[in-house]
DNA sequence: GTTTTTGTTCTAGGATTACTATAACAAAGG
DNA sequence: CCTTTGTTATAGTAATCCTAGAACAAAAAC
């Protein structure tokens, strides 16, 4: 899986290094088991630093995306807890939707996309 | 329209101010033409500085929901770019919805919910 | 047994951002 | 004339982000 840092972004390194992690799992490039990079390797091939990869593999474990075994690093392994993602997205969601909305995009629209960004990971798998 | 910050919160509270303020453009609580309060004015009534709601002021001016005028302050008005919106939706869902994906929710449980939030604004008009 | 690699922890410094605080300005309106 | 508007400048504090170097115990590799 290629991980691509945009240094120019205003957003932290280790949010898009988290970010690009879920979408790999979510794509299946990353699956339920596989071992994730050791911090001071993953954060040599991108050129940060360990304690920023280290963050990211933090925040990931804290979200229920992977667990941390000090022999094997970090594993991709789903703490599930439906109703609370299906919350958090429901905020998050209110957000973009309301963004879209003052633009004039449709509900319809909103739909359109939804299933393009699914059929493109179904694409993948 | 009421305005609720959350001084806990790790989002900044210009961030906050300015996604309420698009959310209450979304729900019609502010239409088009209608002027926010001065910069002083809602500083004073939310209990923070000058210069944080200024910031959420400017922002809002760029990304098209506003316009400042000396005299009048800040009056909503959109300036629509529907392909530029379409184009940065899709990037915040694609992350929105590879949390949720992994989270085993369904294309059909996120349809759901982009109809409920729709619905909520379209009661409210 | 020795060496390497693993995550973890500590301290520390630099850079940037967020927020607050004053103060002052020109422009518009009452 | 006085008030209110957004705008700008300066400054300080606090927090966050990132980097850096060092060290530790545990497990794996040799």
């Amino acid at each position: 899986m290629i991980i691509e840092i945009d240094f120019q972004s205003d957003e932290a390194i280790y949010m898009q290094l988290r970010n690009q992690i879920i979408m790999g799992i979510a794509t299946s490039a990353l699956q339920e088991g596989d071992t994730l990079p050791s911090v001071r390797q993953l954060a040599d091939d991108i050129g940060i630093n360990m304690h920023t990869v280290n963050k990211a593999y933090s925040v990931l474990r804290q979200e229920g995306f992977v667990t941390i075994d000090r022999r094997r690093g970090a594993i991709v392994s789903l703490d599930v807890d439906k109703t609370r993602a299906l919350a958090e997205m429901k905020q998050s969601l209110r957000v973009v939707l309301a963004r879209a909305s003052c633009k004039n995009v449709t509900r319809q629209e909103v739909h359109g996309l939804v299933d393009e960004i699914f059929s493109e990971w179904e694409q993948e798998e």
